[in-house]
DNA sequence: AGGTGACTGCAACATGGTTGCATTTTTATA
DNA sequence: TATAAAAATGCAACCATGTTGCAGTCACCT
């Protein structure tokens, strides 16, 4: 478990540091997305603020996760999968947030519809935010 | 123009007031979605940012606008189309988020596709937000 | 083991948003 | 139209969230 976490950190080109694993940890030990407030409180008063937002950043220019936002305004981050790279994400997925229990998933297995766009607009990246309940909370 | 603003607030059940008007004529005249900083800035210092915030407020709950989750974290508000009701808002439709003007535009025209939800799951609301190049960017 | 560069923690700051209350403006009623 | 009740505004103060600079510490490489 440690090794697999410094193994992750190593091969995203980011030293391994106590912040680091811990909150890598967090991120492997649960199961949807996690805000900023979520890590702090998780985490147990043990860092910084300011070290919880830098380690994400690193996290996120790594390609280690990925931001989702949600109709609730608040930044959630969750692990990328194997094939996301440095700078390019693969997050090909739509998002999940749960009404009852607020939490955030990625649901890997359905994939983003094609989308017409009217002439003269290019799309970069489709975001697919659906709002409802969970499997947990019916 | 004056009259039409004041007949929208009536009919929405809102009282007329002279920042009311202000900030539905900065809508009115506005291609895209704004932000709440936008129309503090476009008001030139007229209002209270407490005053912003409230009027936005009364004009989301009685179905004047509706707001629009962004990539980049920041709440967007447009206005409602005619079919959009107190509570209930009808916005069935995508919004497009242009990475080079950093305007946010409601598709009107293109519909949100259906989308196969894994078992267990129930959808109340679809976000689609899209970004890429507008039409005027490119 | 030791030097260098990266990471951390602290303080201070900036921004975004909320709440309570006194004052002003709208609206409804007479 | 005058007036009372209701609603909206502005102000101050507050809280949450996020950022920056810098000094000290820690991880990495040789």
């Amino acid at each position: 478990m440690d090794d697999r976490m410094e193994e992750l950190l190593k091969r995203s080109q980011l030293s391994v540091t106590s912040s680091r694993k811990k909150i890598l940890e967090l991120f492997l030990g649960s199961a949807g997305a996690l805000s900023h407030g979520d890590i702090e409180k998780k985490a147990g008063e043990k860092f910084d603020r300011v070290t919880v937002y830098r380690t994400l950043q690193a996290f996120l220019e790594k390609g280690v996760i990925h931001s989702i936002p949600t109709a609730d305004n608040t930044v959630r981050y969750a692990l990328c999968k194997e094939d996301c790279h440095q700078g390019h994400h693969q997050d090909n997925h739509i998002h999940f947030f749960c009404r009852v229990c607020a939490s955030t998933t990625c649901l890997d297995k359905v994939s983003i519809p094609d989308i017409d766009l009217p002439a003269g607009f290019t799309a970069s990246q489709v975001e697919v935010v659906v709002s409802g309940i969970c499997d947990l909370c019916r």
